[in-house]
DNA sequence: TATCGCTATGTGTAATCTACATCTATCAAC
DNA sequence: GTTGATAGATGTAGATTACACATAGCGATA
C-alpha cells in the first residue's frame, strides 16, 4: 500500500531553509586566507552576498569544526575589549577544503550540464587561471 | 564566564557529514531537464560523481520539495512493475533554482577569492603570514 | 556611577534534516 | 515458491539550524 496518501497541498510554502554546507566551507575558506574570530567571520559572511546566517549558528559551527579537528582556536586577549577566540585552519581542514572543492566542481558540472542558459559558473580549479584582476 | 571551557580535543575526527543543499538543488536541476521518479533520480545521483545519498533521504527530500511547492508529482502506472511517483519541476521550483544558482555564483566567487590568494575582501593590512597550522 | 550601546561569545529549545535499518509491494526468472 | 531487482516509504537517533535570550568587556556620556 503505497498509493493512498497523496500529500495534502500545503497552502503556505515555508521558507525552505537552504543554507547548509555553504556555512562551514565558507568559514574554512576564510580561515585559509587568514586567521579570524567568530564575530569577524560572521561579519565577513554577512557582507559576502551569501544568505544570512545566524551568529549563534556561526559560533556553533566553529566549535563543531574544532571538535572534528578541521580548525583550532585559542583565546586572544591582546586587543582591548572582550576576549576573542581566534581560529586557524588545521591541516585536516585544508585537506577537507580541497576535497570539498573537488566535490563542488562535479556538482557544478552536473548543474551546468543539466541547466543550459545559466552558465557563468566557472569551475573552481580547472582550465586556465582566470584573469586575476577582476573585482 | 566565557573562557573556562576549552574543548576537549576529540581524538576521533568523525566523518563530518557534508551533503546538504547539494541534494535538493541537484534534484531540482535533474527535474528541470526532464521529469523523473525517485529511484531514477537516486541512480542518477549515484552516477554523477557526487557523494552518495541515502535513498530514503532522496525520497523524503522529494516529498519535502513537494510540500513546499517546488515540485509536483503523480503516480505513474503505465509501465509494468511497481508504481512510480513521477515528479516534475513546478514553477516555484524553477524560480528557486535560478536564485540558488545566483547564490552559488557568489559562493564560488568567495571561495575562489580566498583560496587563490587575492583577498581584498577586507583588511589588507595583515602582515602575519596566513595559515599557521599545527600548533 | 550608572546606564546605554557596541563588541564578542555563548546557551536553550523546537523544528528540521540525515543516515541507517527495516518494511511493503510488484514482477520476472528460476 | 523463492530469489532478486525495482520502487517507495517509515522509525529512530543523532546532528544541524533559526530564533530568542544570556553573559561579559569596555567606551562614552549624562
Amino acid at each position: 500500500m503505497a498509493k493512498n496518501n497523496e500529500l495534502e497541498q500545503q497552502s503556505t510554502p515555508e521558507p525552505f531553509r537552504m543554507h547548509g554546507d555553504l556555512l562551514t566551507t565558507t568559514l574554512l575558506a576564510f580561515l585559509r586566507n587568514r586567521n579570524a574570530y567568530g564575530y569577524q567571520l560572521a561579519q565577513q559572511l554577512a557582507s559576502a552576498g551569501l544568505p544570512a546566517f545566524d551568529s549563534g549558528t556561526v559560533y556553533r559551527s566553529l566549535r563543531q569544526l574544532e571538535k572534528t579537528g578541521l580548525v583550532s582556536s585559542f583565546w586572544d586577549t591582546s586587543e582591548s575589549g572582550p576576549a576573542r577566540r581566534m581560529y586557524s585552519l588545521a591541516a585536516a581542514g585544508d585537506l577537507f577544503l580541497s576535497s570539498w572543492i573537488d566535490v563542488l566542481g562535479r556538482y557544478q558540472a552536473v548543474l551546468q550540464k543539466t541547466i543550459q542558459g545559466f552558465d557563468r559558473v566557472d569551475a573552481v580549479e580547472e582550465s586556465e587561471p582566470p584573469r586575476a584582476d577582476s573585482a
